[in-house]
DNA sequence: ACATCAGGTATCGTCTAGGATACTGCAAGC
DNA sequence: GCTTGCAGTATCCTAGACGATACCTGATGT
């Protein structure tokens, strides 16, 4: 039995599960910290490796990240000054633990998809 | 190298990480599903369990949940009516892909607070 | 007759993550 | 002098997830 039920809100923010999951949920943060997995990236990299994430989400991200000790973020004052972001010991260990996930949704993203479409082909006219 | 980086919006569709994160993502869809894991629910129930979900949104979740094949809504007209909510296999095996992280939850939340006490202590009124 | 439980819908409001775009300061390259 | 790249800020806006509340239908209890 795991320890997701709560009573109160007090009791919700002691929840691990909930506080790690508020930390990895949106639509960006996962998807960073596997970016960073084989090496650290400056912020132009990291930006072009994901493709579609525009600049102020990228650093409202990445703050976000850096505030939960996920990753540091290091200035170089070159000149030019350069900033990379790199996993900290946590954020690897996180990635880690992110890899079964990885791995299932390679393996079943196909099985999801079909039966969305079963459901939607079942649910739309016909009630 | 994990196929995380997308040139265009149909690529980043089909990207199998992005797809089922998608469905993951949310304040409620996995703790749901750790929910059933041991034994289907009823609705009044799963309610009771986790505890501080409205109805309106348990109810919106589960049919996502559902349109997704994570798990089937079985109907009993007694009377009265029973609803119960099962993981499908499907269901059961992102449950299995997602314990790492439940566990790598409840070992590690409590660095996780602390990095934010410390990055909060440091950012506040210094810069 | 009235309240209660079950499993919802319907409405409304809020809040925030995310997207779009423009702008900055600094340097290098042509 | 102009553009380009880097690493951002500053604004504004939208969509949708979430919350609160009221209501509904049918059974069951007292």
């Amino acid at each position: 039995m795991l320890p997701i039920g709560v009573e109160s809100k007090a009791e919700a923010l002691n929840c691990p599960i909930r506080s790690v999951l508020s930390n990895v949920s949106g639509k960006w943060r996962i998807i960073i910290v596997l970016a960073l997995e084989d090496e650290p990236k400056r912020f132009g990299a990291l930006k072009r490796c994901i493709g579609d994430v525009t600049q102020r989400v990228l650093t409202e991200n990445l703050r976000g990240l850096e505030r939960d000790g996920y990753l540091t973020r290091t200035v170089d004052p070159g000149p030019p000054v350069a900033v990379s972001y790199a996993l900290t010991p946590l954020g690897q260990d996180l990635v880690e633990a992110l890899k079964p996930l990885v791995f299932w949704s390679n393996a079943h993203m196909e099985e999801v998809q079909s039966a969305r479409l079963g459901y939607d082909r079942a649910h739309r006219t016909a009630g």
